[in-house]
DNA sequence: ATCATTATCTGACTTTAGTCAGATAAATAT
DNA sequence: ATATTTATCTGACTAAAGTCAGATAATGAT
């Protein structure tokens, strides 16, 4: 039997392997990969040096030169950045994004012929197994943190769960109908506002507002689709009680719509008690509490 | 909704970054990549040059250049090849050894850090994702061909095979037990004998020979664990059944024991009807036969 | 106005990863 | 015995990838 880290060496060395031979047969023509991750990094509608930089971790003096180089072959333009001459941006020519779409093309055709030799059924498993992958992988820089409830990101975050409420609720959702709350609920000292982060994405949020003296509600608990699975609701969810905690609260009360399943389980398992509707909201059908130990 | 080769290329993308990172941050101490490599093919006992440069591909001058630089070291020797004294070895000395062990516990504890952010039952699924891709992507180089049916390479497939029947065969299995088949039988112009591979690793075989004038039998037919649910077995049976036309057969039989239930699966989906037992050997318990057109 | 900071660029340098054309010595074929 | 082939090695070369120490110019802070 093969042990659990042989079969992750394995996969390691075979999957780098394989996708390393495909990129130099697809992608390696002629240009050095550097200047090539470069023209596609700097995207189709231009980006900042100090931006390519920190995103390949490169050196200054070596994306300065990279992107000398890129001019020299008529790709790449860069012009002072609109609201600091200090820093500039780089944009692709014409033939600079002819390049680009070139290697685009090219890279999708890569992932095609990992395809080609399966049958429909296999590239089906094929896909499901390396979307579970990724997840699983992006498991270990999981992030939750504190934001100001009133942030872009918060914000963000909140649109992302309302479209997510409209999509899976029979009756759809509308923000203004469900229960209005302040901003300032959602901050300190009152409440609190977290968000969760895959590296720099935000893909779970969650807020703790003070209901009465002494008892907290539970509001906005939101996974983004690509990150279920992976128990974020649960560690989001925790993550409120324990500021709960904090703040000084004995209870926490929440409620929650039919369609949203996973969420009922959750609270369920987590020792949450069904109670007595406590507010007139339209949407909820479930009214929950758990008493803080 | 992500498209098919959007999710491949995300994978290629966030896959070969994550191992990267993981690699240089646990590897990439102070050794040039390909120091390591080598040092890492030579393995505990010594291997060939010339083996070492197929293996890695790379040039001649280049891989005597990092040996030089592994013996400067003091973490390699090379010593003229038994048989051949233009031939090299190249081997581990003591502090290599060492050296490699460093490198091996490394490896596995950069394999150990995918999975410690992880609950059991994730563990799980990453594991068998990982196996899944591994699987699917080994697909595209799976190649049937003939071989010598008593060339080692057969005779090796013969052994997992009857190690395979051993174990799944409820009463267990002694080759001596089995109908004897001379290897010669498997041999043209009378039959035929095929591996197939999975790059160069042997991953299945089977088997054609004749059993009355212009009707064939098909024996051996074995698929390794690793290679199971990729359609390998229908390739092999399919394959033999043209071997089969080639030689003029118009019908095939075959046996099998009612432990192999995907085998009975698949002759039963590939036309095969049963018919009486044509033989006295005490394994098979299903006899199928097919007319071919 | 002055000073520190920031963003980029340039020149000079290094390491890594190779390639290629012989040179050498042993083995094999004739 | 001689010629050819094979396996490795050496010297001379190149390209890619990156590092580091200033130089320069714009910005922000005091």
């Amino acid at each position: 039997m093969i042990s659990d880290i042989q079969q992750i060496r394995s996969f390691n060395r075979e999957v780098t392997r394989r996708i390393g031979v495909l990129h130099h047969q697809f992608l390696g023509r002629n240009r050095p990969v550097g200047e090539s991750r470069l023209l596609f990094e700097i995207g189709t509608v231009g980006k900042e040096v100090r931006a390519l930089r920190t995103k390949l971790g490169l050196d200054s003096g070596y994306v300065s030169r990279l992107l000398r180089s890129l001019e020299k072959q008529g790709l790449v333009e860069t012009v002072a950045a609109p609201r600091d001459a200090r820093a500039r941006v780089a944009r692709l020519t014409l033939s600079g994004l002819k390049e680009r779409q070139e290697l685009d093309r090219r890279s999708d055709d890569a992932a095609t012929s990992l395809l080609t030799p399966l049958d429909k059924n296999q590239r089906h498993r094929l896909l499901a197994a390396m979307a579970e992958v990724e997840r699983l992988l992006g498991v270990g820089d999981l992030k939750i943190s504190k934001e100001p409830a009133d942030s872009p990101l918060a914000n963000w975050c909140l649109a992302q769960y309302y479209a997510f409420l409209e999509d899976r609720f029979e009756e759809g959702y509308d923000p203004a109908q469900g229960q209005r709350t302040d901003s300032k609920e959602f901050s300190p000292p009152e409440g609190v506002f977290l968000v969760a982060r895959r590296g720099m994405e935000p893909v779970g949020c969650g807020a703790l507002k003070s209901a009465q003296p002494g008892i907290g509600e539970i509001k906005r608990l939101w996974v983004a689709k690509s990150t279920r699975g992976l128990g974020l609701g649960q560690q989001l969810l925790s993550a409120l009680e324990k500021e709960a905690r904090l703040l000084g609260m004995s209870a926490i009360r929440l409620d929650t719509n039919r369609s949203l399943t996973e969420a009922k389980a959750l609270y369920l398992k987590n020792g949450y008690v069904e109670v007595q509707r406590f507010n007139d909201d339209p949407y909820p059908d479930f009214f929950f509490e758990k008493t803080l130990t």
